[in-house]
DNA sequence: AAAAAACTATGATCTATATCACATTTATAG
DNA sequence: CTATAAATGTGATATAGATCATAGTTTTTT
């Protein structure tokens, strides 16, 4: 984890919904209680258990939320930038109920959890605009459970593929950022049955595979998929 | 669904924490723009994919949550009062993105969703409650969501057992406010593997059933079953 | 460059729970 | 009070995906 350390709030160019409608002041106070850093793939950015006293702002790159489980880890939710993540910890224990993971390189912010307290106290405006994106989360989160408790693996698998391809690389063609094992605790599968799965997918011309880079070439199809379940 | 309308938030004794932090002038503002409203079991508070402009307070009884899924409908959590459901619709599209049925006799004030909004504007202490909230609710979804992947059907049936006795009616004996299709719903099972699954937990001597009525008499053993998944 | 570790691939088998089918009981309505 | 619908109980069967086993491949470390 490298750290760049100061950062400038008024000049940042990826500032979340909620920081754009501070005033100079706010602004002020947000500056001199945030610090950036960098995070490599696979380096933890906050650990489930231990103590935490900052929200982290997601800049760019990609970040898996994953949680223990009674028998095994599991991610909960990709968080593509930008977003906050760890606000829960805002919350009377302000210990980590989940773990965050950088799946690519990563930039964040840390923001001293009583600044953005604060913040919120402060200005009406952005405290609405925390409660706009923890309630986005809320719904998107809503759609997944579902989804993952009534799809069987095919259908959950191509929700995740058309998922990063969609939403997260913008390209049908990507480098998968998750290994098999990776992939199986999001989709709630086991490594040996994604594995399968994707080898169907190649089998029946719906993607490409080169090493981890996949490309979906039959989207339409993968979209049939994601629909039946 | 009865509408006895008017009420009195500054005498109201089922006032929620983010309420509680309301000055003179912001009480006046909520109880005008505040109805009340019975519902009996089984009627629906709103419903999935209509419009709203109302955030729903659940003073007392019992309400699920429900959204359809590709397959079938599926209870997202049951809510326990007081709370407030429906928040998400503060959002831009003003659609509920799921249902809220009441399982038992329930009464809910209706507070006006702009007035919601003015109140998290003009009030930081309000809108940092109303956060708090959402995000206790984030946390527990996210323990349920892991339980419910991880865990096989007795472990769920256990702990939505344990969870109606110590979280809902504080007794190990009450009368089960869902069918078995519900539960199943609930827990993520088809009807017929709930019946078993109860049925097998009578034949332990874990419950006892008598119509509607059950009592959990075996609590250490099914929070061992809960435990071990 | 060699050794160790992590990841991927694929077959064989097992199992929890869905599905289907039908009987019985309990609620609701006329 | 009877008819009709909804909910429950229980067996037989099917199956998606887990688990176990073993091998090959890629990546990381020394």
């Amino acid at each position: 984890m490298d750290l760049p350390g100061q950062v400038n709030c008024e000049t940042c160019t990826i500032r979340s919904c909620a920081v754009e409608v501070l005033d100079q002041q706010e602004l002020d106070i947000l500056k001199t209680n945030c610090a950036g850093a960098v995070f490599d793939r696979n380096e933890r950015i906050f650990q489930q258990g231990s103590l935490s006293s900052n929200i982290a702002y997601v800049k760019t790159g990609l970040v898996k939320i994953h949680k223990n489980g009674p028998s095994k880890d599991q991610i909960l939710k990709l968080v593509k930038p930008p977003r906050f993540i760890g606000i829960p910890t805002v919350l009377g224990d302000k210990v980590n109920h989940y773990s965050a993971t950088a799946l690519m390189p990563t930039t964040v912010c840390f923001i001293v959890t009583s600044t953005f307290k604060t913040l919120i106290m402060r200005n009406g405006k952005f405290a609405n605009e925390v409660i706009n994106s923890i309630c986005q989360d809320e719904l998107t989160f809503y759609d997944r459970s579902i989804n993952q408790m009534q799809k069987q693996i095919h259908g959950r698998l191509a929700d995740a593929l058309l998922f990063l391809a969609d939403e997260i690389f913008f390209s049908d063609t990507f480098d998968l950022p998750l290994s098999h094992s990776d992939l199986g605790d999001y989709i709630h599968a086991t490594r040996e049955s994604v594995t399968r799965a994707l080898s169907r997918f190649k089998a029946d011309g719906l993607i490409q595979v080169k090493g981890h880079r996949i490309s979906l070439i039959g989207k339409d199809m993968l979209l049939k998929i994601s629909k039946l379940g």
